[in-house]
DNA sequence: CTCAACTTGTCATACGCATGTCATAAAAGA
DNA sequence: TCTTTTATGACATGCGTATGACAAGTTGAG
């Protein structure tokens, strides 16, 4: 797993750096915005794992990014934790009312925001885990362990089943053989690479009836990717 | 039946402990939280059975993390008691209206509190386990403890019906064999995994006459499933 | 109390699919 | 064309699942 990425979006430069610096040490990564939109841009080009949001921001405040980060479809996943300069009763329930995740009140010790920080993550990312994956009527439930392509199921083995699920997850992102055999078997595996070949061609195989195989691109001299894109043009 | 949990949200200690004492000798687990933030991770992480609920908390109140559980999906059917400082009629109307499902009023004897409890929960595993169960044909009823398919009755044994009693609530979801015992036979049981085998096989041969035992369904490497659909492209 | 009928957990074994590897064909670059 | 890389079919092995049998435990009727 890589380190997260938090954003955070506060227009004072000493408390960016001051959060900044603390994130770091319990191994985040860290973006900063010093007002909504440079905030906004970041979240649209960077998809932070998490944003740090200042109640009070110059022209556009905080609960207005909130708001409409949580009613676009692209960001509306994306957990936000708000900071409040003051601890007023409103702020905190309107904070929540507009779909922040957590919020906190200023002063804060940097042991409570890391603390509400995976809190946050970790509530999160379980909630991604047992979220269904569709793509263009390709679908991957991992409640049911069930891939389906137009609602119609598909049958594959587990190993397939597991590379898929990391594809999927992983989009538009080319592997080397290695990369997928650290990710979907596990490090400390003895596997030839150009066994990946054979799953891959199992995986095209399954779904192959739907025409869904031509998500997995070959990408010559590296390994594969999976992307909704066509390969080449035709 | 495990014993069930419950949590207490409280920012007095005094009181919690009160509580906690009182509900370990009735025989509960019971989770504690002191406000209204720390309440809300348990109960996602944890899903208690119950949750005691102070009426007044700092910063978000009780009634807001009610309100806000009864609105999500995941967690209102999680019953509330809520606990009010002074016997006043708003408060109670209000927390009834937020969606609590019963209300207690401070000071209050240990022994009213319990029975309270006793009478939510049974409302709540009652309301939730009188309703029968029916698929296509296949129909479970709690209350005679039948199976019947097609209005023939179906005859197994009573471990078989548990289990197919937990896939039928449980739908379109894979458990693993470790789960299935936790699930069915109770935690803190010492029961060979592979024995689940045998009840899936016993539990299909008595659907089978019907042909109903396609909807117990194998997920190679996992465990298994209960689902309507058909198992694999045909 | 005794016996029969039924449950239930475990084991041994059979079965079948899944997996990793190889040999070879095909394709893509140079 | 020649070389490198990928695709594909076949195959042996191994692992996970299905199945039948059995012994111990439970229940209930007589």
């Amino acid at each position: 797993m890589s380190r997260n990425r938090i954003l955070i979006v506060d227009d004072e430069p000493a408390i960016r750096e001051m959060v900044a610096v603390a994130l770091e040490l319990a191994d985040f990564d860290v973006l900063e915005a010093e007002n909504a939109q440079r905030g906004h841009e970041i979240i649209v080009d960077e998809r932070p794992d998490l944003v740090l949001l200042d109640w009070m921001l110059p022209s556009v405040t905080g609960i207005e990014l909130a708001r409409r980060l949580k009613r676009d479809e692209t960001t509306n996943e994306i957990p936000i934790i708000m900071l409040t300069a003051k601890s007023e009763e409103d702020n905190k329930v309107q904070g929540l009312d507009v779909g922040a995740d957590d919020y906190i009140t200023k002063p804060f010790s940097t042991r409570e925001l890391i603390s509400r920080i995976k809190a946050v993550l970790r509530r999160a990312s379980s909630a991604a885990a047992e979220k269904a994956i569709e793509v263009e009527g390709l679908c991957l439930d991992p409640v049911s362990h069930r891939i389906s392509a137009n609602d119609e199921p598909v049958d594959m083995g587990p190993t397939e089943y597991r590379l898929l699920e990391f594809f999927m997850s992983h989009q538009e992102r080319a592997y080397s053989r290695t990369q997928l055999l650290d990710q979907v078997w596990g490090a400390n595996v003895y596997v030839e690479d150009r066994t990946i070949d054979v799953h891959i061609r199992r995986l095209r195989k399954a779904l192959a009836p739907f025409g869904f195989d031509r998500f997995i691109q070959t990408v010559r001299g590296t390994g594969y990717r999976f992307s909704v894109k066509a390969a080449k043009a035709s």
